[in-house]
DNA sequence: CATTTGATAAAGGTTTTCTTTGTATCAGTA
DNA sequence: TACTGATACAAAGAAAACCTTTATCAAATG
């Protein structure tokens, strides 16, 4: 009973007689053609027959092989078959859940560099992306909440405007800088007691005294920041949600950053048990854990 | 276009389904159980989804598995194939042509304790064994001739004869001992000018003087050893290749072992090209090797 | 209840396998 | 013919996969 040896080296064979050459095969397994040739050469070492004559342009298998190449591609078809039964490009994917607003604002937007250095890698977050969503646990939770989890940054909220509404500012009342203004609020903002929002910043920090609470209402960051581009008003948001923004002066902070208010809990990460096996997903996590690094860093650097 | 990785784990997986059991894998596979286990964790791991429901009483494939297991059958018994097709058994096997009487009376003895360490190689030697004869070149050659090759060790002649003569050797010619005794010839003593035999022995050491080349010719030095156990007569020996039956005493040498000739050439082996990295050939030779060095020294000792 | 058998876990070591780097060879082209 | 680009080959060191060992645990067996 002989048990099949050079799984591998077969592999390497049967695909180099596929694509006619080394290369192509190094390209389709993503390893250079040289692992290519030494997986070949390996089992023609044990065999102690030449498999493959080799040239530059193109290869041909020996009788030797000939023989045995049918069934080399029959075996190899059915391993392919059994690698998409058994779903090995889920490997591929990564599913998040996450806080919306950060998910759009923080993690959207810096993802792009991720997806560069990792072509192969198929997002899904908050059901949207890549690939359809799945049933079951996503492999990532993010949110900002004190369920556990490692800490990626606590944020802090600063009052920001678009920056044509700087002058009207300059024009007001110089005690209560604020009063009369309009104010874009979060739906979290007043829903939520742990979501600070423009009452709790006005109250540690005045420049305004009335109807602090009221305002226009949104219902997530993306959208209300967007107003604020226009020149709408003034809202309470997360600084790393728009550290970009405020670097290219399309938002200002018309106050000075040390005014602002720490949020009640810190963004973290939860890990699907069992996902930190996942290749893909450690990949992931360290570039997330990384680029959560630098924001904790420029943040502190604003205080 | 996945190409299909943990090519081991689904291997292991294939096989621990079809045996019933990791133990009967790890079996056919020659490797321990933890390994096999450690085979189709990893691809569990990686899957995230486990594909065994393991007990202490047989396996069974989760319905995950299930799915992709025709395929994997196929794919594993179409490999199976290509493995007898490209004869891998091969590999098995240890093709040596050697010196007669060197194979049969110094190698063949000593073969089993090999064969105990390595009971999956078979051996053809000069044609007989596990295995039938096989066209092309031998494994290794193994000759006393100089061209070339590693030296394995030199051979020392000595008289030999079965102990019941000894009684006669007392009895007889004080001064030319050997004097009308029966001889015993290989017959490539007589016909090789560089196998040293009675005529040269006598020529350097007395005991005798006439009719040194007379007596019974043997064709092989197994048949004449035969016949001085059954005390038929005295001939010239390997000492090497009676090491054990001089320890046994089962025969005799009834002159000082100083009273020696020198082999014209030691024993050599000499690989077939390529053989050297044959896993089965490499092990083998290293046993030979250091087989020979003991008797090489064993040798030394009775100088 | 003791024993045996088989699965599991962790640690450590070994072997494979891969990448890197540099060279040689061939086919097509100037 | 010399040049150029693509490919195969070789060797060495690095990285990853793999295996063994040892010990533990649980079910099955007597």
């Amino acid at each position: 009973m002989p048990t099949t040896t050079h799984l591998r080296s077969l592999q390497a064979l049967e695909l180099a007689v596929r694509q006619g050459s080394l290369k192509g095969a190094a390209d389709v397994l993503g390893i250079t053609p040289a692992a290519v040739g030494q997986r070949i050469r390996s089992l023609e070492d044990y065999l102690s027959t030449d498999l493959l004559l080799r040239s530059r342009s193109g290869l041909r298998p020996t009788r030797e092989l000939e023989h045995a190449l049918t069934d080399l591609h029959t075996a190899f078809k059915a391993l392919e078959r059994v690698t998409e039964t058994l779903d090995f490009q889920r490997t591929r994917e990564i599913h998040i859940v996450a806080d919306t607003d950060w998910a759009e604002l923080w993690l959207v937007p810096k993802l792009a560099d991720f997806q560069e250095e990792n072509p192969n890698i198929l997002f899904c977050i908050n059901g949207i992306g890549d690939v359809p969503i799945r049933l079951g646990t996503p492999d990532l939770r993010i949110f900002s909440d004190d369920d556990g989890g490692e800490v990626l940054f606590r944020d802090l909220l600063v009052p920001i405007t678009g920056p044509d509404n700087l002058r009207r500012l300059a024009d007001w009342d110089p005690v209560n800088q604020m009063e009369g203004l309009p104010l874009l609020h979060l739906k979290e903002q007043i829903e939520n007691e742990n979501c600070p929002g423009w009452v709790d910043w006005f109250e540690k920090f005045g420049h305004r005294e009335s109807g602090t609470d009221r305002g226009v209402h949104y219902n997530n960051a993306r959208l209300a920041l967007k107003a604020v581009k226009l020149n709408v008003g003034f809202m309470v948001c997360g600084l790393s949600l728009v550290l970009r923004d405020l670097q290219e002066g399309t938002i200002v902070h018309p106050f000075p950053l040390s005014q602002h208010l720490t949020a009640a809990q810190p963004y973290r990460l939860r890990l699907r048990s069992g996902a930190e096996k996942q290749p893909q997903l450690q990949k992931f996590v360290e570039w997330l854990m990384a680029t959560a690094h630098e924001t904790k860093e420029k943040l502190a650097l604003n205080l």
